[in-house]
DNA sequence: AGAGTTGGTGGGAACGTGCCCACTAGATGG
DNA sequence: CCATCTAGTGGGCACGTTCCCACCAACTCT
């Protein structure tokens, strides 16, 4: 960055510049013994908004008509109403909903956490694809969507604590790993709560995840069918239930066709690009003679492929490879990338609608549901 | 492979464990009809979570002592204040942000408005990026980060009714359109509002972006390094300052090199891949002969590679290719993508400190930030 | 010693809404 | 014609917080 990329616009003519900002961490501190408000004096205030009251007073009813027009409520006569509407209109009254969830204890808004320590958004595409899920299902209804990306423990402790605050009526968690505890923290503290993805098959709180297992194998079923004997792994993290499961489903398949526990060719990864690349590296060392690789994820198969053809591998004339998740990136890689789909987006709509479910009726039994996977060939394998 | 997509995990019918399960959740669920307030009459509320009047009387002072605890006001004893942290302490207490809220009209919370219909979060890194330098920026202070998407009118309308009724403290705007109505009438309401980038360069509300213009004269400076001569362009929208401002600069750089603007090549795309690879085949019916693509962001470059590779040319030997952006998508595209780097992560920080300021004082001149962007050279030009 | 000046303190009054409940007027029933 | 109902209405209160202001005790300064 060179020295003058900033400049600052020509000077507003608000009054503005004789309030100096401070330093300070505290916002209030400094208004305390400053003056009186601002949009005080002024008759037209600009900034105040028509309240329940204002709108009451011009269609000459009481506040509980005002708010029961507001609410549709049927117990509003015809021409109260449309005195109501009428009043509503001419001052362009919307509620307030900081106000309202005062007493009605519901903030409207959802949580969605992403660890984004792990797995960065923006190069692992199966956040993105969730967040849009989440977001989709979520325009119907009038509930706003808070994303919380947790790099560190610092932000985790801030999330709790802003789950604390009550600012949120449910939290979606994706990607949990087995022993976070989070997850039981958020249902201890009654917060409604859906996983993406589960940390246990029997797990308590409600989750929607992929079928992972199955999809796993009919990777490697599908490798097989290609003639490959020498199938490597590589698996994600193993305290993850998605880690495990894929490898699961992998090593299920490879028994099934004879091939014995113990000539498993597995390294376990952390779904990056980069973790990838290395238990490739150390794959090819062990066992040269690899023909093919199930990557648990397609990014980590983007990192398998660039490591496969840094060390002189053709795919998939010499090595096979398949991903998992079918993400956009599953199309641009080179060659384009055999892969498991799984569906994502339905996953991120599935969570946001049993979420708010849950949140309509907590008593609501908790809902497990797996969602089935394809497997899409290209030109990997 | 089957039609059933949808099967629930086995444990369904154990409902009654669930329920036992659920008892501990939320008292309030069915209290809707029922009978008085649960809370009411018991002396020990469960589930009601202490209140700052709780607070002062286990620790015998007032309420406004606790506050003042609270909110680190100096004007406190150290005596009450030890009192008052212990009593926080022993119950758990967290102020509530709603109450609170209702009556700093403060919601510590902003929005970061992404138009979904024209680029989808997930496929455009752009926003994925945008949203970390946001999300990090904002870690640090207690401001929440609420994300829409927006894909159609109706979840315009119902952007417009959310920020009316006061829900966030500003806005934040990504990929705006020259004649977008929306920054105006969230100027005029009042609410603090930041641009990642700009309608034009005198634009009245703040903004930040990167020196589109600079960097892609940069890039076509390059491609006649390479000793290109025949260098096409595909443009964004040109309702959009950044579809415009990178056309420009392209053009400049050539008429610069003495290619006199009537044999300037020409496509505007829409930043998707797919607008990209019409465009790119349009540029080579007119123009069998060219030698460069200049592409106005690494996803329409990524389009183009894949639509010159079905139509037989090879890159870099027979066509060079720049992109813009440097996301990561640049490094995993065939041959990897020589580009523009702009900061993108940080235009997200930037503006979202740049909102933060603005909220804290709202006379405060605004802001113009053009940051610069610099030439990664890669194996596709 | 009285008058001012501090550092602390707490009660009352908002903030804008939903809901309970007491009330009215007109309709219905006997 | 009175008693009873019912649709409709609005005032009061509560939600949990902050802020204004009135107050108090202990100093300091004439």
């Amino acid at each position: 960055m060179s020295g003058d990329t900033t400049r600052e616009a020509p000077g507003r003519e608000r009054s503005g510049s004789r309030e100096q900002r401070t330093a300070g961490r505290e916002p209030r501190s400094d208004s305390r013994g400053q003056g009186p408000r601002l949009d005080r004096g002024q008759n037209t205030a600009p900034d105040s908004r028509p309240t329940i009251k204002t709108v009451a007073a011009r269609a000459g009813v009481g506040r509980t008509t005002v708010s029961r027009v507001v609410n549709g409520s049927e117990l509003v006569s015809e021409k109260a109403r449309e005195a109501v509407l009428a009043a509503i209109a001419e001052l362009g009254y919307v509620p307030n909903s900081v106000a309202r969830g005062l007493v009605t204890r519901r903030t409207n808004a959802v949580a969605l956490v992403i660890p984004e320590s792990e797995s960065r958004l923006g190069s692992e595409p199966y956040f993105s694809a969730v967040i849009r899920g989440v977001s989709a299902a979520l325009a119907d209804t009038r509930t706003q969507l808070q994303l919380m990306l947790v790099r560190d423990q610092a932000e985790r402790d801030q999330l709790t604590q802003s789950v604390a605050e009550r600012r949120v009526d449910g939290v979606l968690l994706v990607s949990v790993h087995e022993h976070d505890v989070l997850p039981s923290l958020l249902e201890s503290a009654g917060l409604p709560t859906v996983l993406a993805g589960r940390r246990r098959e029997d797990d308590p709180l409600s989750y929607v995840c992929s079928d992972n297992r199955g999809g796993a194998a009919a990777a490697v079923r599908h490798l097989l069918d290609r003639g490959r004997r020498r199938i490597a792994t590589v698996a994600g993290p193993q305290d993850m239930e998605v880690g495990r499961s894929r490898l699961h489903g992998c090593q299920e398949a490879l028994v099934q066709a004879g091939i014995p526990a113990r000539d498993h060719l597995v390294a376990v990864g952390d779904f990056t690009e980069e973790g990838a690349r290395e238990a490739m590296r150390s794959l090819l060392e062990r066992a040269p003679d690899l023909d093919a690789v199930f990557a648990a994820s397609d990014l980590m198969a983007a990192g398998i492929l660039l490591e496969l053809r840094a060390q002189g591998r053709r795919v998939p004339q010499d090595v096979s490879v398949v991903g998992f998740e079918d993400s956009y990136l599953a199309r641009h890689t080179n060659p384009p990338l055999t892969t498991v789909r799984q569906p994502t987006e339905e996953i991120g709509g599935t969570i946001a609608r049993t979420l708010l479910r849950e949140i309509e009726n907590p008593a609501l039994p908790r809902t497990r549901l797996v969602l089935d996977t394809e497997l899409v060939v290209r030109e990997s394998s």
